[in-house]
DNA sequence: CAACCATTCGTATAAATATACAGTCTGATG
DNA sequence: CATCAGACTGTATATTTATACGAATGGTTG
């Protein structure tokens, strides 16, 4: 039964790229369609190689960005996943997050212990970070962009 | 029963950012821990609002990045997955895949109507695309190493 | 306050996904 | 040829995830 493998994986990428497939039965009867009969179980194999995700939009490919994010470090890695914008305010540097990240990105500065940050607050999509001088906000913010490249 | 949900779900970013957690249950025994006894189906219901999706290594956020990534046009993907080799020749360009990746490929270059190419053979592991003149091959050999980078 | 709505959550269950195991096939090696 | 190993798959089942439904809570309006 082999040379099949590759071909239909093939073809399962150019499906889940057109439209939003929702289950992997779904996904078989797509797969019937193109006179390629297998089973759930084969596709549940088939999507783990492929690395394929189910997200609310179908099963979508993980890049290698998201891969990449578990082996940087603590800060670097929440600085790319939750980081929206970032404010300078004199001696404050207002982080905006997507909803409910603020409280990990905070912990992760806090974990980081710059000396220059006096303290941090999170509320639900914003941390306030406080520093004690413009000049050490200006440096605070300037790690924290190098560590975005 | 509360004011929880967006302080449960920032800790479950925390959570997941950390380490790898590969279950609902998994995560349920993790935030028990912090106090905060929920049963799993909130948990589903957070996952779901977290936009996270659950990966080979535990659950994580879908990003930016990977969103875009499925909204790649098919060649892109198709060259991403089967493409081991382009070798120029005049005006004809053979593309190397692995066994049975020269169909599926083929098929995604059809797909781009590209107006150089005259038109595809596929064998099993071997695209042939022809174009008219050295430039057109050029030029869509060109526009093929533009989409793997 | 009473009536009404929206939000959040648990329970029970349905639906979806993963996997242990065994069978088939192919190719390599003695 | 016989045997062995590995890749691939289906069947049956276990595990994981989603959801229908109802209850509790808090806010709003008349």
């Amino acid at each position: 039964m082999g040379a099949h493998k590759r071909y239909r994986q093939g073809q399962i990428l150019k499906l889940i790229t057109g439209e939003a497939i929702t289950s992997h039965d779904e996904l078989r009867r797509r797969l019937a369609h193109l006179n390629m009969r297998v089973t759930q179980a084969t596709l549940s194999r088939d999507l783990h190689d492929l690395k394929l995700v189910k997200t609310a939009a179908g099963y979508k490919p993980l890049t290698a960005a998201s891969k990449e994010a578990s082996a940087l470090p603590p800060l670097a890695r929440a600085l790319r996943e939750f980081l929206v914008d970032i404010r300078p305010a004199y001696n404050l540097l207002v982080l905006k997050t997507p909803p409910s990240g603020a409280q990990p990105l905070a912990a992760a500065v806090d974990a980081e212990k710059f000396k220059e940050v006096a303290g941090t607050v999170a509320g639900d999509d914003t941390v306030l970070i406080i520093t004690p001088t413009r000049a050490a906000r200006a440096a605070v913010q300037r790690r924290m962009e190098e560590l975005l490249r």
